[in-house]
DNA sequence: TCGGCATATGAAATCGGTTTCACGTTCAAA
DNA sequence: TTTGAACGTGAAACCGATTTCATATGCCGA
């Protein structure tokens, strides 16, 4: 609203001469500190509003020990990149992060090796690091951990560092808790190969288990459409067939939407299919796909949360307490569609 | 591979005293700056080298006029955001940051009416920001030329503001140059409502009129899958419907596949559908969908290059040519699948 | 009335670089 | 041999904040 912006703005040098004090006291203003004169807090004041003076954010970095910013790191064509994940995730992290008013310096390395010297690199203009959606290996972790630069793990966890992700457990247990309830028996699970399948394979069983129930069967395969297609032509082709399937994720249950069509198994009649993510596809399929809906944007603000306690909490208690471990887990949601349905008598 | 990262890294002048020298020719150094004894210069690599030395960025910021930092600007739900391009074009803007080594400043306002002042509030933090797919009020735009700040719009043109932008204006040839090609003669436009979807119709008009043709029809809707599936509706029912149909983008296409299958008209035997983005379901629609691809991981790197470029040229010349505009854009690609295939006899 | 303590404030140092300016050398031209 | 232009170099100023340290002032109780 002020003037268009000039190329040069006032500095707290101008302030200061214009409001008849020092930079000290200028600059305790700003910071809060509060036992200042009236009179002169008032003319500092006014000296702002005439200057349209705003502090310098490189120059305040350099002098404090925070920067109000931190660092985003996305793996180069991880799950969450490819799939709609990104989009939702990065919504809940920019919300929070602009309500807490810091900054995000972005950085996409190309394998999960060059994260350490990422974090090298832009660790003197940042607080702390999300890495989102990345898999580290044990040496990259070490690095990571010598480093002494808070770091928190998004949509992945490690038993080193402290993360914030899905509680895919919980998911998988409410997809098979779904399928029971509406009356399944046998009940097949296409799990995946990665840990969080892992993690959604046990929550199945689990649910199951509850439903006094064990698998008709349990078949895992690469996290990948093709693949998926295959495996479910083995299932199918037994002499008793499931009439309901936990996939571990929406795109591998794509694959088995395909290859039932294909082989003209009607979903849900003849099977029920449950997916993982309610990634974008999801309501798009044929038959739209019920699936268990991940929770991304709380994810994402959430995260930027938790570091941001990291870096406030360290920056306050230089003292021992090191490696206060947190690890925290959000629950997913069901989402019921088209692709699953009462077994048929 | 050096120390594991004490928390106090060498500064310049550690280097400086260590190699006997001053500060000043420490930086001379640093910045390439080549007269500079052999001795000493020798004496200054080993210092930094021993001390595991590296310029201060924050600092180097504050006293330089260029960053090496760009802004980036996305639109909370924006088209970008919500279909898979703003992973795609992110993949392009990284890779190409990375390449000039630049750093990605992310921020994302929730109206386009914000973003002056987001602006205002990184200009001192960034050389240049990127505006990815926002549409802008004049009002808007005067506050940002005023501002005189680099400004690149991505994936949206305007008068007065550079950009880099996809041609939908060919990329809609190209779609209708397709269909004439296989033999179609009744060919309808479903068109969506904005300025982009009027550069793709423009270039459907002018591939028919190539090829001797008037569209049999068009139909504008909003971008919206549940919309065109309406308007689908009525160009399907007419009495003599089209054999072929360019959509405006694929989510719309989608809409239209969705009714195609409920009315019973089968894709691509009784008509053939041609979207438009390549957008991620493109794949997985039943039929799947040929649609024109859009060079969305160029288009990133491009608009990356081009901002610097006018960042580092407004640099060297302080001078006179000031709004040196420009306007680039890229070619699109046809990609054939299923929903496409020459008209019944 | 005086010592002592809390309070308000400014001068100067600091963060970690870059650059100007001035000075002493060297080397070529006059 | 003198002149002076080009070169290498360091001291100090600068970028724009924050903070320490020291001082001046006011207020209290003795």
């Amino acid at each position: 609203m002020k003037s268009v912006s000039r190329s040069k703005r006032a500095t707290i040098y101008d302030v200061a001469a214009a409001a008849r004090v020092s930079t000290a006291t200028v600059s305790r203003y700003l910071r809060g500190y509060d036992r200042i004169t009236a009179e002169k807090k008032k003319r500092i004041q006014q000296a702002i509003a005439a200057l349209d003076f705003e502090p310098h954010p490189i120059a305040r970095s350099l002098a404090l020990p925070i920067k109000r910013t931190l660092g985003l790191l996305i793996m180069r064509g991880s799950r969450a990149y490819a799939d709609l994940f990104l989009a939702e995730i990065l919504s809940g992290v920019t919300r929070a992060a602009s309500a807490l008013e810091l900054s995000l310096m972005i950085s996409v390395p190309s394998a999960s090796s060059e994260i350490p010297s990422v974090v090298e690199r832009i660790r003197r203009v940042v607080d702390g690091s999300l890495l989102l959606d990345v898999s580290l290996g044990d040496q990259t972790v070490r690095k990571l951990a010598a480093g002494g630069h808070p770091i928190l793990l998004v949509n992945q966890v490690h038993s080193r560092i402290p993360s914030v992700s899905i509680d895919n457990y919980l998911g998988g247990k409410t997809a098979a808790e779904y399928l029971v309830k509406l009356g399944h028996t046998r009940i097949a699970c296409l799990a995946g190969d990665t840990s969080i399948s892992r993690q959604r394979l046990d929550g199945y069983l689990s649910g199951l288990a509850e439903g006094g129930l064990r698998p008709a069967e349990v078949v895992g395969c690469a996290f990948d459409r093709e693949k998926a297609r295959r495996a479910f032509r083995k299932i199918i082709k037994r002499r008793k067939p499931p009439t309901a399937l936990l996939v571990a994720s929406d795109w591998m249950a794509v694959g088995v939407l395909e290859e039932a069509r294909a082989l003209g198994v009607e979903i849900p009649r003849d099977l029920s299919v449950i997916g993982f993510d309610d990634a974008i596809i999801a309501e798009t399929t044929v038959p739209a796909l019920t699936t268990i809906r991940q929770p991304l944007e709380r994810l994402g603000a959430e995260a930027v949360e938790t570091l941001w306690g990291f870096v406030t909490k360290t920056e306050k208690t230089p003292g021992s307490s090191r490696k206060r471990f947190s690890e925290k887990s959000l629950a997913p949601k069901l989402v019921v569609r088209q692709s699953t349905a009462p077994p048929q008598l």
